[in-house]
Formats: structure tokens, C-alpha cells, sequence
RNA sequence: GGGAGAUUUCCAGAGCGGCCAAAUGGAGCAGACUGUAAAUCUGUUGUCUCUUGACUUCGGUGGUUCGAAUCCACCAUCUCCCA
């Protein structure tokens, strides 16, 4: 099976504007080929993360990467899938994020192998009369409002700021291509229109045939998007999302969803791949370990994913011991009168965001200290319980070590 | 620039001047059942005290009224139609 195949049997990709020229591309290794970058966080989540371990597939034929950082078109925001206007970014951001994907990305891709530009350079001194003529005579406005972003945004508005988003993307495949010689951009499905539409101008400007492809959003079963808990986006940063946190949310993916995550997001060969999804049942449920091992080592290293394993093991299967858990610390003037509420407890562990919410959870069952469940909204932990640290749980799955320190 | 309409609690979406902390659905959370899955069923979902109760919410600011999410005025934002 070759490269494209492959690509194709994981499910990764969603469209592409000439799958044989782009398989051939790949597979000689002639492919320049970059991958857009919103510099919108200080830390990039799993959504990206499929598009991250497409860099590296690619880069391991021997293909040259190109990251482009949307530091101009960061300052508009794409509206593609958004309901509002994003909030403008400020340089200073823009560039603190910038030197946090590196850091991160460089854990599964060969980042020194890859040319890394930020697309400020051109876009903020670009003469407004010279871009219309050069550049914005090459696009239809009709065109662009059938784009399906687009769409979308008509019925709930959409700013003439916001329609420059394709066109500042497609003059940064363009400029690519000019620099770096780029014949290939790739990007999440929901990029499709801002990509054929580069491809366009390049053909327009410079006469020559470039590629897109896209790979598809990581999404349930269900068609949601995947990476979201209850405690918002799951970060690739370990202090924004513990790598606990992390296991765990692979840990409990649905069935459904299990063979998708292991092909679109491992290294798994797909032989190996196909004999899990063989296995039905309870099966699974051991499948989904090694699922959520293998990614939390791609993102957090081999002994991260083998601690938080152990964690996990260690609560679900054993059920007392409690070592690598996230712990919360208390200071002496947290406590009253020698002993704390388990409501204000349920807020310092984050479990619990008002004292309603903490009551509420403690009178339905839902809480339960060193084991035993909290009955009465009214209890209280002492602090020779604290000194010795308390397992608190807030439903089956999520708990915390408390401890008080002098 | 002119005209019509909208703005409600996480989202969608009801709301007669008092019975509205505000229907219903979705999402979330908890419980039961399970395989740390899904589906299903039950409870719950403004805050504070928790027992009665108090307080703050219905785009913003004022007003009418004993009383306003509901009426009036102005402002803001958005949608649609005309230019």
C-alpha cells in the first residue's frame, strides 16, 4: 500500500484537488507543502493534533514542510465556523503563541526540518491599492459567497473584514509558492474552500499547477467535534490539561469512536489496527487503553502516558491508592475553626463552581471522601484527615488528592 | 438613507402587567443499569443561606405603575425589505 493509500485507509483524508498528481507528489518525496496555523492560543488542542501527525507522516517520506504562522491573518480571525467575530489578537500574543506551538509541536515533528514563517511579514505591509490590483481582481464575490463558510454567515451577518480571510490565505500559498517553491497546501476539511481558492490563484498569477488537501476534522460518531470535556478543550499542554486528564479522555472514548482515534491519530500500523477492530464488547474496553496510552506517549512522552496508566489503574482497579493524582493543596486559613466543609472543598478542587452546585452534588449521591460517601451537605473534614491528605471523588471518575500543608 | 422585525437564563425557544428564577427541548451534572462505552430510566441545572427565606437576572438607560421580561421613550446591536 502505498503513502496516499495509506492516507486514504486511515480516514484522513476528506478531499483533495487531484488525488494522483498529490499522491505522486508524496510518494517521490517532491511534495513543498505547508500546513496554516492560527496563532489564536498559547496552546494547540486535539483538534490539530491530526493535522500535526500529518506534518510528520509527510516529512518522513522525505517531503519539506513549510508552517505558516496566520500572524496577519490571525489579526482578522477566520470566520469559518463561527457565529461571531473573532476578537482581534495583539502582536505581543500573536508572538507568545507562536514560540508555544513550537515548543510543543517540536514533540512529534521534525521542527527542524521545517521552515517556519509568519504570514505578518507580508500581509501587514501590503499597499491596500497595489493588493486590489495584483490580487483581488483574480476574485469573485459570488464565488466566495457560495463558499459554504460563507454561507453560513449570511443569515447572521458577516463583515467585509471577515470576507478578506480567503483571500489573505489564498496570497499566502501564493507567496509560499513564489519563496519556497510550496506545490501542496493541507489543512482541516473546514479549510476546502480557503485552499481551492490559493490553488486558483496560483494558477491565475503564475500559470502553475498546485495541490490542497484536506484531512478530515476529528469528530464522534455522532458528528461532534472530539477533544471537548466538561472542563472545556483538551489542551496538548500538560498545564493546561494534565496528562491524566488527558489518558483519561482517550481512556473513555465511545466504542464507536475507538478505531477512528487509533487510525487518524497513532502510528499504529493499519494490519495491527484492523485486529482490535475485531474485538467486540468488553475487548474494546482493553483496546481503549492502549489507545489512550499510545496518544498520551505521542503528545506527553512514554513515562507520562506510563504514569498516568498507572494512576488510572490504581483508582479504578485497586480503588485506595492514590499517587500520581492531581492534588490540591490547602494553606491553614482555608480552614475554620479547625476543619473545612466538604462543599468549600468540592470548590477548591474545581469540582464545583458555587456552593449551590457543591450542595446539589452532595444530596445526590455524587460525592464521596476517603471512600465513603458524604451524606449530609453539612459535613465537615478535619484537620487531622487534611494533615494525612483525603481522596475526595465527584462521580465515578473524577477525584483529587487533598492535602494540607503547614 | 427609508421601512419592517428581533434582542430571554449554556444553546435553541415559550413567556397573559402580578400565580416568573421564568414553559419546553437540547447540552451539562449526579443517581440506577453497565465494560471507566453507548442506549435507557430518574433527579438536577441563577446566587446566597439552606428550613421557612433573601438577593440579582430577561440588550442598555430612564419612565409609567402598588407591581414590569411583559407597557412607553431614547440608545445599542442584529436580521429582512427598499435605495
Amino acid at each position: 500500500m502505498d503513502f496516499y493509500n495509506e492516507l486514504l485507509a486511515r480516514g484522513l483524508v476528506a478531499q483533495c484537488t487531484n488525488s494522483e498528481k498529490v499522491s505522486y507528489l508524496l510518494n517521490s518525496g517532491s511534495a513543498v507543502f505547508y500546513l496554516g496555523i492560527d496563532p489564536t492560543a498559547d496552546s494547540l488542542h486535539v483538534g490539530s493534533l491530526v493535522q500535526l501527525l500529518l506534518i510528520s507522516r509527510i516529512q518522513q517520506l522525505g517531503n519539506r514542510a513549510v508552517c505558516l504562522f496566520g500572524g496577519g491573518t490571525g489579526m482578522i480571525g477566520d470566520p469559518t465556523g463561527k457565529n461571531n467575530m473573532r476578537r482581534m489578537m495583539t502582536t505581543e500574543e500573536i508572538e507568545r503563541n507562536i514560540s508555544c506551538f513550537i515548543a510543543q509541536a517540536s514533540k512529534f515533528i521534525n521542527i527542524s526540518q521545517v521552515n517556519i514563517v509568519n504570514n505578518a511579514q507580508w500581509l501587514c505591509n501590503l499597499n491596500y491599492i497595489e493588493f486590489l490590483r495584483e490580487v483581488g481582481i483574480h476574485f469573485s464575490i459570488n464565488k466566495m459567497l457560495a463558499a459554504e463558510c460563507y454561507k453560513q454567515r449570511l443569515g447572521s451577518g458577516l463583515t467585509f473584514f471577515e470576507l478578506n480571510y480567503m483571500i489573505m490565505q489564498s496570497y499566502d500559498f501564493l507567496v509560499l509558492n513564489d519563496r519556497f517553491g510550496c506545490n501542496l497546501q493541507i489543512g482541516g476539511n473546514d479549510q476546502w474552500s480557503n485552499i481551492i481558492s490559493g490553488v486558483d490563484l496560483i494558477k491565475k498569477k503564475r500559470g502553475s499547477e498546485v495541490y490542497g488537501l484536506t484531512s478530515n476534522l476529528l469528530t464522534t460518531s455522532e458528528g461532534k467535534k472530539m477533544g471537548k470535556t466538561e472542563r472545556g478543550t483538551l489542551w496538548l499542554d500538560s498545564q493546561k490539561t494534565s496528562p491524566y486528564d488527558f489518558y483519561q479522555y482517550w481512556r473513555n472514548v465511545a466504542d464507536s469512536d475507538v478505531i477512528t482515534c487509533f487510525k487518524m491519530l497513532t502510528f499504529k500500523r493499519l494490519e495491527e489496527i484492523s485486529e482490535y477492530e475485531k474485538c467486540k464488547g468488553a475487548e474494546l474496553n482493553y483496546v481503549k487503553e492502549v489507545l489512550a496510552f499510545e496518544i498520551t506517549s505521542l503528545v506527553h512522552g512514554e513515562q507520562e502516558a506510563k504514569n498516568a496508566r498507572e494512576s488510572s489503574e490504581a483508582f479504578f482497579k485497586s480503588g485506595t491508592q492514590f499517587a500520581n493524582v492531581p492534588t490540591v493543596f490547602l494553606k491553614k486559613n482555608d480552614l475554620k475553626n479547625g476543619s473545612i466543609s466538604v462543599v468549600d472543598l468540592l470548590n477548591l478542587a474545581n469540582f464545583a463552581s458555587t456552593k449551590s452546585e457543591a450542595r446539589r452534588l452532595i444530596e445526590q449521591g455524587g460525592v464521596s471522601v476517603n471512600g465513603g460517601a458524604v451524606e449530609n451537605v453539612l459535613s465537615n473534614v478535619s484537620v487531622n484527615d487534611l494533615k494525612k491528605g483525603v481522596l475526595l471523588k465527584k462521580g465515578k471518575k473524577k477525584f483529587s488528592k487533598v492535602l494540607l500543608i503547614e
